[in-house]
Formats: C-alpha cells, structure tokens, sequence
RNA sequence: GGGCCUAUAGCUCAGUUGGUUAGAGCGCGCGCUUGAUAAGCGCGAGGUCGAUAGUUCAAGUCUAUCUAGGCCCA
C-alpha cells in the first residue's frame, strides 16, 4: 500500500488538533508570560477579584537580603505561593507581603570586607549608608529571582526590616514591652578587647596559640557535711583552670551527672576527681595514682559546699552540667559566671551570681581588695601565689593552648560580664501564656513540630536583645550623663520613632541625644539635662520578631493573627520563637494560627549540598535549562516537611513526569478543539457509562486533592493528578476513547458526549495543578480560552490564577458505575495479558486483529459483563468480544487474578475497514465503499 | 554531649485500629503501534520494609538499643 491510500479516508476522521506544542520549551516562554503577568498586573486583579471575600494571611517569613536564593529559600518560597495561589482559587481574599530582614552581621562583614576596615576605623553613619545601600541592592536581585519561579505576590511594595516606618515600629515596640515590664538590664559575658577597651562579637574574634598557667586547685568541703566516701581527711574537690585569675569570681564546681568521681590519698590528704582523670593528675605530680576504694557518680556529690579557693567568706556548691568533659582537667569545671558562655548558662539554671570584678581595662576592680588595681593577666601569677600560701595548689604548669584573640590589635581577650538589655520571658506569666497557646490554640505541621518548641519554650534563658553592632537599630535608651540613670518613656519613645519615621534609624548616629529628646528632658533622678544614647542595638531577631506589628497590624489588607506561617524548621528556635515573645508581649497571644515548617534541601547522598563537593543545585539555572515549573513540580512532588534531597537525576525525572501531565493536556485539548461548551454539551443523563464513570472519577480526584491542599500535602496532589493523567486517563480512558472521538461522526452524541467530559476534565485539572504547574497551567488555560472562552464554565476569566476552583459536584458520585468498571479494569487487565501472550506468538499485532472470547462462573461478572456487552470491544480496543458458554470452545486460558474468568484471543474474522482499522465482516458489504465497514461507510456517506 | 526528626523497590510516594502473597507511578528490559508520534499502548523484572533484640498466635506497623543522615543547641 502507498502512503496515499493510507490517507484515503483521512480527511473524513476527526483527528486531534491543537497549537498547543508537545514541547514545552518553558526556560523560553515562562519570561514570555511573567511579562504578559506583569503588564497586564495579575496580581493587582486578583486582588481587586477577591475584595471582600474571606481572608486568609500567610505571613512571609523575611529571608535574608544577602547574597543569592539558593534551594532553601526557593522552596520555601514556592511552597509559600502554592498554599496562596490555592486559597485564591478557592475564593479566599489571600495577599501575599513579601519581606527581607535587612540589618545584621552578615551585611556588616560584607562590608567591612569590602572596605577593608573594621568596626572601629568605619564612620557610623556612613557605614550604616552604605549597608542600607548593599541590603537593597540583594533585595533587588533576589525579588527577581522569587518573580522568576512564578511566585506572585506584592513585590512593590515589600516590607523591610530596614524601612524607616519599620525601623520606627521596632523602636516603638521595645518601649512598649519596655513600659510593660519585659525588658530589663541584666549582667552577661561576652568577649572583651582590654586593649581596644571594647566588646567583640564572635566573628571578631581569631583564635591563636598562647602561652597559660595550668593549674590544679584544691576547693576544700565545708566540714560535718556526709560524703559517699569513707575514711576521708580534710577532703576538697580538685578543679582544673588556665585562668587563674577568674578565680575570685568564683560562684559553683560543675561535675557530670553520670561522670564516675574517687576520692583518693595525696599527700594524707583526700580529693576527689574523676576516675578518668586521675592518672592525669598524678602523673604529672610524678606519683603512683594510689587505689581507688570506691566509686560514685556525679550526681551523687551534687549539693555539696565547698570554701571558695579565695574568699574566705565565700562557699560555692557543687553542681551538675552537660558541658563537663574528661578531655582534659579533673572531670570538675571552675564556674565563674561572669567570665564565660557555658558558665554563665549554668549559673542561670542553679542561679548562680555573675560577678566580673574587672573594669573595661581588664583592671581588677576594688570589689577584690587583694587584687584591686592589677591587670588581670598580672593577677594570674599574684592569685597562684595566694593559692600556694593557702596550700590549696596542687601543681602549675605552662601550657601553649589555642585562645581567642582580638582581631585588630590581636591582643588576648578576656570574657568580661557587661551589661546587656534582655526580654523577660517570665515577666507577667508569659512563658505560662505561650506554653498554653502553643499547645492548645496553635495548629502545628507536622504534629512533632509542637513538641520541638514546646520542649524549647520551657527551657529558653531570658532573650538577649543587645549587640555590640553597628547596623541594626539602636536600643532607644539614654543614661544621664551624671548619675547614670536610664532614661526610656512613651515620650522619648514617641519623639524618636517619629524622627526615625522621617530619617531612618541612622537619626540615632547622626544626632546628639539632646536633638533626639522631648525638649526640656531632665534626669528624674537628678534633675541633669545631658545624656547619652546607648551604643548597643538590637538583635536582628528582634526586628523580625516585630513583623506581626509592623506588618500585620499597619497593613490595611492583613490582620494578626495569620493563618498560617511557614518556614524552614531552624526558625523553631528563630522566628517562630521571637514574634510569639514579641506578639504574646503586645497582644497576648500569638502571632499565627498554623505554623507549617519545611526540612532541608540536601544532596542526593543526603548529605548537604555544598560546592566543593559539586552537588549543588542552583535554583536560578534549574529555572534558565529546564524552567520553573520543573523546579516547582519538584517542590510538589516531595514531602517537604522532612528533608528532601534534589540532584540533577531527580530533577529529570521528575521533568519526565512533567511531560506525561503536558501530554495529557494536549490530547484533551486537540480533542475539543472542535467542541462548543455553548451549544455542544450533552446532558449528563444522556451521556455514555464511560463518560458518567470518568465524571465520577474526576470528581473523586477533585475531592482528593482539595483535601491534600486544605492539609499542606502538595506531594499528595502531585502523585493523585499525575496518577490520574497516567493511569484514567491516558492508558485507558483517552485510548479507548479515540474510536469514537476520530471514527464517529463529528457532531454525533458518541462524540460529543465525550468531548462534553473532556472539556470537563480539562478545565478542572488544569485548576488543580495551578498552583504548582503556574505557567504550564496558565499556558493551557490560555489555550481552552482561544479555543472558547465560555461563561458556561468559567473560562471567560482571564488567568486561571483568578478563577474559581471546581466545585464539588455531588450527582456526579455514582459508586454503582465505580464498582462496575472496577470489574470491567480487572476483566480488561485479563484481556490484555492474553493479547499481550498471543502478540508474542505472532498471531497478532494491533489489537484491533483481536477477537475475543470470553466465560465466566462468577454469575454476577457475567451479569455485569452481559450488561456492558456492547461497550467491550472499545472498551479492549479490540474488533469483536464474545461473551459464550464454556463448553462452546476448547483452549481456555484462566485468569491470572481473576481465577473465574476464561478467555481465548484470536485473530479478528472479516477485513480490516480501510478507515478506522477494526476487522469486520461487513468491510465489502457496502458497495459505493467496499474498503469500509458498515459502521464507516454510513458515516463517510452521510 | 543534649532536644527534636527521618529511614518501605534505582527514584517519588501509598500502606486504615498489628492480620492472607507489602501496593502505585516513574525509571529500566522486552514487544506493539505509527491517526497524542522527539508521542501513545501492553507485558515483565525489581523490596530480608536501615540493623539487632523483644512483646504477640501474628510486626513494615508496638517497645528498646544501635547505625546513618538532618535541624537546633551546648
């Protein structure tokens, strides 16, 4: 045969016909559609569509506006559009605010590297300019970037924690949790340069090999107190420190809880340290570690008073703490509060007093008569030589050890306690308040997220607000110059947050306090007209922990609380916690209703992604080679609530399932591109079994993924429609439906009642992979509407992104119709394995050279079977299906999983029809058309 | 070291209150089709349910321990 007669009847079948390309070439068209977005102002309509309805507020958690998006932030702001571009279609009234936290230490180091200086050789107010400057310049590059992955939102008018109407809401805050009693000074350790006479941050800190006493130090037990051990004389507990001179601040000796402890002979004399360690010690005092008689755990010397090594007043405890190592030193930790991290963290547990007898010179202050007027490195030898008097000292040495040093002048530092401004987690009952709430009236996804905050929330130390920075804003408190007495009030509050409404924050760095005073303030205390400004400034966590004010609250179309928050789940311990404490403070109450969180983005091994191992993903080129709705397809195919790992294997396959879901579109649109939803349906009582079945289907579908939206479960979605695009539609509905789409008269009801269903289906999926296929979605959607955009079924609306979601359509729902063709799959599924046995004997090739016979003894299959007789060969595609008795015919094969079913496949009796390929024995009847079945040649006559 | 989490086919996900032979799709292999064609259809091969111990008549599911990985702390 020429490929000319093969074409003979083609002009008389009804093909598939649609523009829409089988390639999608998104990296090329998705920019082409932003900007139709952005020129015709979608999201502004969308807006303006939804006035009035029903709100729903996802509150934007503030990325950092520094350097580029990476996986993290682009999931999270995809997962974040899916859940708005959801609650739209749904109806709701759902604005999105993006935001960027803005101030902080990351910009300062960029800075400072930039321009090669440090935090004291930079000019304040020019610095703060010039961090201003670099913030906006990556709140520039990143909103392109969010715009790019399709998220739509108010990217015009943002929110930043640096905008002076922010800043202006920070500053007011602080007062007035301030005036509400939560905020207080309090003492803390920090690193301190004696020589620069200033704090230093972590950062600024380098660590370098120094030459420190060792020392090992006896704290006797306060007498007629029992000990677990027997036969003791004069026991003291032995501690180990390379800074001698904390020793006057002094406050408690930490041992391990489950740490093994002896008490042992040195010298007629008992100590006790641990097991572990003891061949340390005596080693080094050239001794034989004598027997160790008996053991006991930590826990066990808990509560026991010790003489303070140096002042004879003074008795310190015994106590426990995690941070207790056998590294090094006796297994018995030197606790001074105010002269280190973890011993100032433990001291907030036992209550410990944080003491720093050191002024900012590192110069024992008079608090230490004996000491008063050294400098505290000098103290060392002075407090070592007190100790031997006391014939508390066991051994000295010299030991080179790592120790922190100061950047600039590379001095050593000293941890020194200051005075910082704190939140006051207890003050009127807070923490009792957010404890309640968290538990009872906040809805957390997934469920163990509760848990994790909850066990965070019972433990958090007072939060400390201030920090030794320059690009932040400031702590808005003044200290009278002459007594020193801090000044805050609504009035000084309300004169400087209006000047920073005006300048920005930097009004606090280019003006005297006088200038930034109520005029005429004098000092209660005093009565003295000059003050200081507070150098500190606040915790950037601080700043985004005031969103829910100065967003929420100031923006006419949001309200507090939001519904939902969803963020990354490190901000268990960042922002979920800093606005609860914020909002609880103001209102009482927190700041969300839902709080979804998302797990990391690792590589495929699971482990981090990281450039040096080279599997890095990049967001933005993901988007320039394969597009956006590949990387948000991604998104919505994972379970995001734990971890998910992405590669570039994984990126195509799920670009493969991409392709099947577009696929399906095409088919369905060329299928209807001759249909009228105006004038061209069929009513549904009127439509055939297999359409009412695949209307019944899709509305199970429309039920099923409404729900796994309404739950956050996008990975839900994604398997339920690309399931539903593979499996109802392409492999058995549209497949079968071809016969009667191309062979049967084009405006005849066989076809229109299919077209009526897959105009149907067409519409409602496109809706519901909206949200996640963004521009795939709108692209089809574009299609239907060029093809005809109709009232009747909602696609006169512009952008799939303003129309409604599909309704639920109750008498659509027909279990009896489900329950048959869930027969009728399992029959064909029997079918087809035995065409599939015969096709591999050679007997035949297309289907449709199949007969087939069937038997069954399951009386109601046969019922059902007899019931659908004349649907069975469409529904096989093949050309003739009998249904008769057993003893009729030998060679039955038996059915793989439904035992009581019997077929036998043959070749089709009669010609193959020259036109839609069935065999029939009428092909030759007609004689006008004697290459035509009967069937064909009616239709080609008419 | 502590708090919390995760672990089912190569991959992404299902697996109800413990109950027959652990499912689906993708990918892979083989074949069909050439009227969804850089498509479509069919069949098939893939799993000691991270490991170990325990509870039970019965464990992917409950308990304990361990291993690997993650987030946050120290």
């Amino acid at each position: 045969m020429s490929a000319k007669e093969i074409n003979k009847y083609q002009d008389s079948l009804n093909l598939p016909d649609s523009p829409f390309p089988m390639r999608a070439g998104l990296a090329k068209q998705e920019p082409l559609r932003l900007e139709k977005w952005y020129a015709e102002k979608l999201y502004s309509r969308i807006r303006e569509a939804r006035k009035g309805a029903e709100k729903f507020i996802l509150h934007d958690g503030p990325p950092y506006a520094n350097g580029k998006i990476h996986n993290g932030t682009a999931m999270n702001k995809i997962l974040k559009d899916f859940v708005v571009k959801f609650k739209t279609m749904s109806g709701f009234d759902a604005p999105y605010v993006p935001g960027w936290d803005c101030h902080g230490m990351p910009i300062e180091h960029a800075m400072f590297k930039e321009l090669g200086k440090s935090k004291h050789e930079v000019d304040r107010v020019e610095f703060r300019k010039g961090a201003r400057k670099y913030a906006a310049k990556f709140v520039d590059i990143q909103r392109e970037q969010f715009k790019r992955l399709g998220v739509l939102g108010e990217w015009d008018n943002p929110y930043l924690t640096m905008n002076p109407n922010y800043e202006a809401d920070t500053v007011r805050v602080f007062g007035e949790l301030y005036e509400k009693g939560y905020i207080y000074k309090g003492l803390k350790p920090i690193h301190w340069c004696t020589s620069c006479e200033t704090a230093l941050a972590e950062a600024e800190v380098e660590y370098a090999d120094r030459t420190s006493p060792s020392i090992f130090v006896k704290f006797p037990v306060l007498p007629d107190q029992e000990l677990p051990f027997e036969n003791c004389n004069n026991p003291s507990v032995v501690i180990w420190t390379t800074t001698p001179w904390t020793l006057p601040a002094n406050r408690a000796v930490c041992l391990k809880e489950d740490l093994e402890y002896c008490a042992v002979d040195l010298d007629g004399e008992t100590i006790i340290l641990a097991v572990e360690l003891a061949d340390n010690l005596f080693s080094k005092l050239e001794k034989t570690t004598p027997e160790i008689l008996k053991i006991v755990k930590g826990f066990e010397l808990q509560g026991l008073i010790l003489k303070h090594p140096v002042n004879d007043n003074l008795t310190v405890p015994i106590i426990l703490g995690d941070h207790v190592t056998t590294d090094t030193g006796t297994g018995c930790v030197h606790t001074a509060p105010g002269h280190g991290q973890e011993d100032y963290q433990i001291g907030l547990k036992y209550n410990l007093d944080v003491v720093s007898p050191v002024n900012e010179k590192g110069i024992f202050t008079d608090d230490i008569p004996e000491y008063s007027g050294n400098f505290v490195f000098k103290g060392n030898k002075l407090i070592i030589e007190h100790l031997r008097e006391k014939g508390i000292l066991i051994f000295t040495e010299n030991i080179s050890h790592s120790y922190p040093h100061c950047w600039r002048c590379h001095k050593p530092v000293i941890f020194r306690a200051t005075e910082q401004w704190f939140m006051n987690v207890d003050a009127n009952d807070m923490r009792s308040t957010i404890i309640e709430a968290v538990d009872k009236k906040v809805k957390w996804l997934p469920a163990a997220s509760k848990q994790r905050i909850l066990s965070m929330l019972k433990l958090r130390p007072d939060w400390c607000l201030s920090r030794q920075r320059i690009w932040g804003v400031p702590i808005p408190v003044f200290y009278c110059k002459k007594c020193g007495a801090e000044l805050l009030n609504k009035n000084t509050i309300d004169k400087f947050a209006g000047i920073v409404e005006k300048e920005s924050s930097d009004a606090w760095f280019s003006h005297s306090a006088e200038k930034l005073l109520p005029e005429n303030t004098a000092c209660s205390k005093c009565g003295c007209v000059e003050f200081r400004k507070e150098t500190d400034i606040l915790d950037v966590w601080f700043d985004s922990g005031v969103s829910n004010r100065a967003v929420l609250e100031r923006r006419e179309q949001l309200h507090v609380p939001a519904d939902l928050y969803l963020e990354g789940s490190d901000q268990h311990r960042g922002w979920f916690q800093s606005s609860l404490l914020v909002s609880t403070g103001l209102n009482g109450e927190p700041p969300y209703k839902t709080v979804v969180t998302n797990g990391w983005t690792l590589a495929a091994s699971g482990e981090k992604e990281s450039k040096s191992k080279g599997n890095f993903i990049d967001p933005a080129s993901v988007c320039d080679k394969m597009g956006a709705d590949i990387l948000r397809l991604w998104f919505g195919s994972v379970n995001y609530m734990q971890d998910v790992q992405i590669s570039q294997e994984l990126l195509k396959q799920v670009a493969d399932s991409y392709r099947r879901i577009r696929n399906t579109f095409k088919f369905l649109l060329g299928n209807i591109h001759d249909y009228n939803p105006e004038t061209d349906p069929v009513d549904y009582e009127e439509l055939l079994p297999l359409d009412k079945y695949m209307l019944h289907s899709l509305e199970k579908l429309r039920g099923k993924v409404t729900e796994a939206y309404n739950e956050y479960k996008f990975y839900r979605v994604f398997h339920l429609i690309h399931d539903f695009c593979t499996v109802e539609l392409s492999a058995r509905y549209c497949d079968i439906l071809k016969d009667r789409l191309y062979i049967e008269a084009a405006e005849g009801k066989k076809r229109r009642s299919a077209q009526t269903v897959l105009r149907k289906i067409c519409v409602d999926i496109t809706k519901l992979i909206a949200p996640i296929l963004s521009f795939t979605a709108e692209e089809v959607w574009q299609y239907i509407r060029e093809n005809s955009a109709s009232e009747s079924d909602g696609t006169n609306i512009k952008s799939v992104h303003l129309a409604l979601w599909p309704e639920k359509q109750e008498n659509y729902i027909n279990e009896t119709l489900e329950s048959d063709y869930n027969s009728l799959w399992a029959t064909r599924d029997e079918v087809l394995r035995e065409l599939e046995i015969k096709r591999r004997d050679g007997i035949i090739g297309s289907s449709l050279e199949a007969a087939v016979s069937l038997n069954t003894r399951d009386e109601k299959l046969n019922a059902l079977l007899a019931k659908y007789e004349n649907e069975l060969p469409a529904l096989f595609i093949v050309s003739q299906v009998e249904l008769i008795p057993e003893e009729n015919r030998k060679n039955w094969s038996v059915g793989h999983e439904l035992k009581a079913l019997k077929t036998i496949v043959e070749k089709a009796k009669g010609e193959k029809c020259a036109r839609c390929w069935n065999y029939s024995e009428s092909v030759g009847e007609n004689n006008k058309y004697s290459d035509l079945c009967a069937r064909c040649a009616e239709i080609v006559n008419s």
